[in-house]
DNA sequence: AGAGCTGTTACCAA
DNA sequence: TTTGGTAACAGCTC
């Protein structure tokens, strides 16, 4: 589920619980495959009695930075959700890492356990690996499009690859695409420096949207509570993200699902079609 | 009961 | 270089 603007939120909701500066004071690890490669003693060793110093977001990383200069990065993944509770309340079943403060905790809940933690001393290994921000300034219209020249694949694989742009999922590359008229399956080295440019543009509107929504929270799932419980209400947002069989916004053709790249995909027939 | 689906990504093979 | 398959895991829907 989290992806960019999620994430984004999350950020934020974290620099303001006031755990910046606080000593932690101890760190238990219930389900040791999310701090890996570290076991719990080397991570509890590295952690305990060091401080947030500051909380950033990189793709759908949050980058924990520690007060000595090592770096927390955390994927969430699929269901992963950080919530703060009072002091020695009982773990649920899905916690898998907790950072227990004096007056209270920071817990790593993650249902299907895909999430990752991974300490650090020097990011390069694995920022160095993705691509820009949507929002980095240095990508405009002219860049984008070279980029998009550079590569023959199909635009919403290629719009998936972190290493290509950072921060898009599933939801927020069908809704970009659907912004911009641009079919899922069209080829990125085919696309006009007009049809790059309003590509961009839809990205960075369709993520600024989300964000000021903080987020997408679909279905009831575990998965979608924030650190402070609120959720997100860009789902009604959605134009055509699991909008199957109702109607277009722009048009009031009937959206299409199909498989694209093995990824569940969401159209309109008639506002996106193959040039 | 059981099969098939899911918002992510790493890895391997062709 | 790009594509396709699999695996990690658990819960939900039909």
């Amino acid at each position: 589920m989290p992806e960019l603007p999620e994430v984004e939120t999350i950020c934020q909701d974290l620099r303001t619980c006031g755990l910046i500066g606080e000593p932690i004071r101890g760190i238990v690890v219930t389900w040791e495959k999310t701090i890996t490669p570290l076991s719990a003693e080397e991570f509890s060793g590295r952690l305990v009695g060091r401080a947030i110093a500051r909380i950033d977001r990189r793709a759908k990383y949050i980058h924990f930075t520690l007060d000595d200069g090592q770096n927390l990065l955390v994927h969430l993944r699929m269901t992963g959700a950080f919530s703060i509770r009072e002091s020695r309340c009982a773990m649920d079943s899905h916690d898998r890492v907790a950072f227990i403060y004096a007056d209270r905790e920071l817990v790593f809940h993650d249902t299907r356990k895909f999430g990752r933690m991974t300490l650090c001393t020097n990011t390069c290994g694995i920022f160095g690996r993705l691509g820009p921000e949507p929002f980095d300034p240095t990508l405009d219209a002219e860049v984008f499009h070279q980029k998009l020249m550079s590569h023959r694949r199909m635009l919403k694989p290629l719009l998936l690859d972190q290493g290509f742009i950072a921060g898009l999922g599933n939801i927020y590359v069908d809704e970009s695409l659907f912004a911009a008229r641009l079919h899922p399956c069209a080829h990125a080295d085919e696309l006009t420096p007009a049809q790059a440019s309003n590509l961009l543009m839809a990205i960075r509107l369709v993520l600024r949207e989300s964000i000021e929504n903080r987020g997408t929270s679909l279905g009831e799932g575990d998965g979608n509570f924030h650190s402070d419980g609120r959720y997100g209400s860009n789902a009604t947002r959605l134009k055509v993200f699991q909008r199957t069989g109702s109607t277009c916004p722009r048009c009031s053709a009937i959206i299409e699902r199909r498989v694209v790249g093995q990824r569940a995909t969401h159209l309109c027939p008639r506002c996106q079609v193959l040039s």
